[in-house]
DNA sequence: GTTCGATGGCAACCATTCTCGATGTGGCCC
DNA sequence: GGGCCACATCGAGAATGGTTGCCATCGAAC
């Protein structure tokens, strides 16, 4: 590989020079200039990022931790927050990291991104790395939590109003006359699951419906062993059986719904299946979820923006927590749509 | 930041010594490697990544780009790539890119990530950089091709095969008794498309089933598009209508599920879809899709696997093609299943 | 005394950026 | 016309933070 010196000298130049060509930082006289382009040009030159990053102290790659890039809510972030990077600052890049919300893969992870130097972090955080992460702040380095926030961590965060719309999810179970609501919980450290599910509660005791504790069950986040624990719910008589069930998260829906097949029952008719957090890639089936979506994509975006604007302001102002506003989708799931299902209308 | 110098002055040693005992590319007396390792501790020392790849030029991030990590192929496979390094090649890491199929957003991505000196590439070719592609690669850096092929780009490549999967998809149409099959072609410069043509070409050639031109249409590669195709497809009387219809990815399966529900029909009853790629999170949902999956994590092992070698090897042995097998999973969509639809048996 | 193995230091090197300072040129004033 | 100053342009070389080849030193063994 040429390197600027190659390009200094075929131009005849210094290689302060040719680097003040390549990043406009200095007038340089147009024959120069010219020259020194047509060096680059013959010698196939490409600066390179390593030195550069080396001596300027800033790499323009910042590190993107998340649980797992399959579960839809986080690819639709990781994509908010690329597009937003190339958008509006096109000299950075991402580097992934999928932790399983494992936290010891994640504090490996955060460790491997400091030693490449990363200009800044944005993560979902699993939980159990506080002290890390603190510690990692004080140094100053810019990082601003997704989804999740850390108890006792003083960062940026966007988060989602999970609160509300667990309340607003239950609200509409409840305002189509379902009175044995089911909850699948997701077995995870983050506090937004603690959160959705205040937000049942708080929804319940509005309507002054008791909430059954039998009907409340604990599940790992991932298929097989929800579709188990799913199982398990509504495995029973009919008169025991829930009425309608809230998902906490993607795993659980998906667990549930597949455990409804097992079970042979009809969703909606003998249960009702009500998600928090959409799934984008299952609208052409049957039936179609009812769920709040979170808006993921532009989490992300204004995850970068958060990002950027204390790497450049430095750690001056306070942080700044930016809650969004989930959606409720009333769809099929949940018997609310009077076409009922649309294909059986023709039948 | 400490660097390895007041390590070095805090433990007494050169920053040679610092640096064997972290590398440990050197032996060391346990006396001093001990004062080392207290002095690294007392100034939460973390060596540079950065000086490290500009000396020993190797960065150990490697790139990967694909057209949407929101793709659920695409988010398997590059949990595949992840997963392969951090188990086999912990200090490495990965640099994600989008390319939305986009000749020059996949120009840009490649520039920058050299910029950035990565020590290989994996990438899915959108196609129009065959130039650059090639230059690259007489240029010592490792890369290898992920689920498609660049014509007249020699190079590793791990790919699926899609003539197998496409005939053997059509076959079970086919089988099932469908004589009036359409096909949603998606508009791809990727020669996947064309070769999944061809699959099913052959399959309709070798069971003696003309192909009727006017039920292959063509859509871009994008829900709402697809969704739109998909209905000036199916929205005929039911004479001219195709009984079955071939989704050669996964935008044009979920393009024609919603026309479906749009239109009104019923799937499988009125018409069968079998989609070339799967879709894993639906599987909770009425109609489950019949489909040709595609083994997308294992082709991110393979392609680390090829990688590596590459990386290992340099330029030695010539570039090695993986065609990896597909799937047949048959399930509802096409109405193969005995037991019809589950969610109506106990009906 | 010589040789050899075990340790560890010196200093070059990686490819840039960036701070000074050097050089030249033209204008202006006396 | 000579001297001085301002301005425009560019170069020399330090600095960035490590790695690594080569050599020096020190005991112990022969």
């Amino acid at each position: 590989m040429a390197t600027i010196l190659d390009v200094a000298r075929r131009a005849g130049v210094s290689t302060a020079t040719v680097s003040h060509v390549i990043n406009e930082s200095r007038v340089v006289t147009p024959e120069t200039k010219q020259r020194v382009l047509e060096a680059i040009e013959a010698l196939h030159y490409r600066r390179d990022g390593i030195a550069r990053s080396l001596r300027r102290s800033r790499t323009g790659t910042i590190g993107l931790v998340v649980s797992d890039i399959t579960n839809p809510f986080f690819s639709e972030l990781v994509r908010g927050v690329e597009d937003a990077i190339i958008e509006k600052h096109r000299d950075s890049n991402l580097i992934l990291c999928n932790t399983d919300e494992d936290t010891e893969k994640e504090r490996r992870s955060v460790e491997t991104l400091l030693e490449k130097r990363i200009d800044g972090l944005i993560f979902a955080p699993a939980g159990g790395n506080e002290s890390q992460i603190s510690h990692l702040i004080t140094r100053g380095v810019p990082v601003v939590m997704v989804d999740r926030r850390l108890p006792g961590v003083e960062a940026d965060a966007v988060l989602v109003d999970n609160v509300q719309g667990a309340y607003e999810l239950t609200a509409h179970l409840l305002g189509l006359g379902h009175r044995r609501i089911g909850v699948m919980r997701a077995d995870l450290r983050a506090g937004s699951i603690e959160e959705r599910l205040h937000g049942f509660e708080a929804a319940m005791s509005a309507a002054g419906v008791p909430v059954d504790p039998a009907l409340i069950v604990t599940s790992p986040s991932e298929v097989d062993e929800a579709t188990r624990v799913a199982a398990s719910l509504i495995a029973r008589p009919s008169v025991q059986r829930p009425s309608a069930v809230f998902c906490t998260n993607n795993f659980m829906t998906l667990g549930m719904l597949r455990a409804i097949v097992q079970e042979r029952l009809r969703c909606p008719q003998d249960i009702a299946v009500a998600g928090f957090d959409d799934l984008p890639w299952a609208l052409g089936f049957h039936p179609q979820l009812t769920a709040i979506a979170q808006p993921a994509y532009q989490m992300g975006q204004v995850a970068v923006d958060l990002l950027f604007a204390r790497m450049s302001e430095g750690a001056t102002h306070p942080p700044e927590q930016r809650k969004l506003e989930t959606r409720l989708m009333v769809r099929e799931s949940c018997g609310a749509t009077l076409v009922q299902p649309l294909a059986r209308s023709t039948a």
